[in-house]
DNA sequence: TTGTATGCGTTATCAG
DNA sequence: CTGATAACGCATACAA
């Protein structure tokens, strides 16, 4: 491989032992002349550092393992974008486990194997063996998605969120509304937490509850089936996508409901009509979860740490309340 | 941190020398009764090899830099995807350069200082920079997104899928078209050849071109723009997403002309009506490119590789032929 | 087949 | 302030 040149070389060219040229590199105490002298060849010649000889030396290192459950989603690459933001010296190693618990347990043990100084867990469903796993890590672990008490996490305001979509559907008057959900067991912030609060509002309204995935296609065979056998003037989604799927099969039957969503801004205004959306702050939230790894793993407090990340409900063009 | 067991430890506990052990896992010759020894500790103890170790050893390693120009995007993880679906030893550190040709530089340089064992680089935009750090590195280089001579590289047919859509035009007879183009000093490949076969397609009628660039907002305003200045019977844009913000415009404006795209599928069934678009193959675009990248690292191969993906027109409902 | 010794590039300890 | 030396965990050439 590459020939990088390395502390020993520079130590060579300045006639200098490796130790003070190592010193000189960690800010330690040099000689004016020998600083200067070194300065010049580490310049010159381009030094970095083998990264690798450090992290064995230092038994630690800077590498971050992520794991992201999809990156198909402006959610998760607001997320990423966040974890950035504040970052200045970590490495992000970014692992997709395409929504699969099992891709997902796999990629923690491979994280562990290569070594990495900690882990950052953006999770929709955590099994009994990723649970067992993660417990047994002696690595620093933050995890986002959902509120499991035993980690240190960072969690969106489900619930708050369906209690502000809960309190707007009364405005709105509906007749019968459609919920497309997800399976609780497997999305339990999003399937249960979220639509508490929506399912309280619904105290004197029909409703009916659909289970459907995260998946545009399946949410759009779904609400198609529903929409047939019945007439809603209402549509909520587990997700944006879930709704954009409801929204072509609304199209193609020739309904036209309205429609309220969760999640990240982008898709709502690419829509036609623009979706009324409760939007989390995915941004933030990944910039909080940097900032919780960070303090997870420099300063190992006992106590097991949660942050909440809010959001706000915004209303466009496909709703309107009744006059 | 974390007190992993050793090489030595496992020597130990099986009194045997730790060159045994190595060899053990290796593959090297061990005898039957020596093996299950090793064996049984090793499962027990879960030991996993220090990669730092081994990579500051073999003066190599297993980690792939890819250098991203965003995130947000179905084209972007399709790559990923195909990426990782030959991989079986390789670890992906993924990097986002924000589509800002600085960060692309800046993260060129990190992932030299992190000793990656090489770099996959995909690019909208080599500014002469980014080309002689790229020139200038040892480490085996694979680009994708731009038709560079003197790199190895995967690209997009877009001259192909200009011609392509540029022979659809024809069957549309449209009066009056807007191109909305991307800067071809900011992305050749979709600027100039994209766009290509398209122009040699309208000689003989009136188009007119915008400039734009990749972001929807953008592209709504300038397509506004232009859309209130003069009337369109079809619109093409660089990207589905520029098309999508066309679109958006066109409502807006109460104007509802034919559009056709380039790009991901999933925006195209997004938007309503659905978009015809020509649609590239960018998860065989990441298959190939992993391929092209194993190759050029195991057999260094003296001539530049060029690999061409290809990609189909898809017609949906956005354009309609007339009678 | 097995063990000993050496070195990868770095940091840290401890004399000088 | 500086330099020799050991150590991190692993792989390997060489000797036994």
């Amino acid at each position: 491989m590459n020939k990088k040149v390395t502390i020993n070389d520079i130590a060579k060219m300045a006639n200098v032992a490796k130790s003070t040229v190592s010193r000189y590199l960690n800010g330690g105490s040099v000689s004016a002349h020998t600083r200067q002298k070194i300065d010049r060849i580490v310049k010159e010649y381009r030094y970095t550092p083998n990264t690798f000889a450090q992290s064995l030396k230092q038994q630690k290192n800077h590498t971050i393992g992520v794991i992201v459950p999809r990156l198909d989603s402006i959610a998760q690459s607001d997320m990423l974008r966040g974890l950035d933001e504040n970052n200045h010296d970590d490495t992000f190693l970014i692992v997709n486990a395409y929504q699969d618990p099992e891709r997902e347990l796999a990629a923690i043990e491979k994280l562990h194997a290569q070594n990495v100084g900690g882990i950052i867990l953006l999770t929709a469903n955590l099994t009994d063996a990723i649970r067992e796993t993660l417990m047994a890590s002696p690595l620093p672990i933050v995890i986002q998605g959902q509120d499991e008490p035993n980690f240190h996490r960072v969690i969106m305001a489900d619930r708050q969120g369906g209690e502000a979509v809960g309190a707007y559907i009364k405005t709105l008057n509906p007749e019968n509304v459609l919920l497309l959900n997800v399976d609780a067991k497997a999305d339990h912030a999003v399937g249960y937490e979220r639509f508490m609060g929506i399912k309280a509002a619904l105290t004197n309204i029909p409703y009916t509850e659909v289970i459907t995935d995260f998946k545009l296609d399946t949410a759009k065979r779904d609400a198609k089936m529903a929409m047939a056998a019945d007439q809603y003037d209402l549509v909520i989604g587990a997700t944006d996508r879930i709704v954009v799927g409801a929204m072509q099969a609304g199209y193609a039957l020739q309904q036209t409901p309205q429609y309220i969503g969760f999640g990240q801004s982008f898709f709502s205004e690419t829509v036609t009509p623009n979706l009324t959306s409760f939007e989390f702050n995915f941004f933030e939230a990944g910039k909080q979860l940097y900032q919780l790894f960070t303090k997870v793993r420099d300063e190992q407090p006992q106590a097991i740490q949660r942050v909440v990340i809010d959001g706000q409900l915004v209303i466009r063009d496909s709703t309107q309340p009744k006059q």
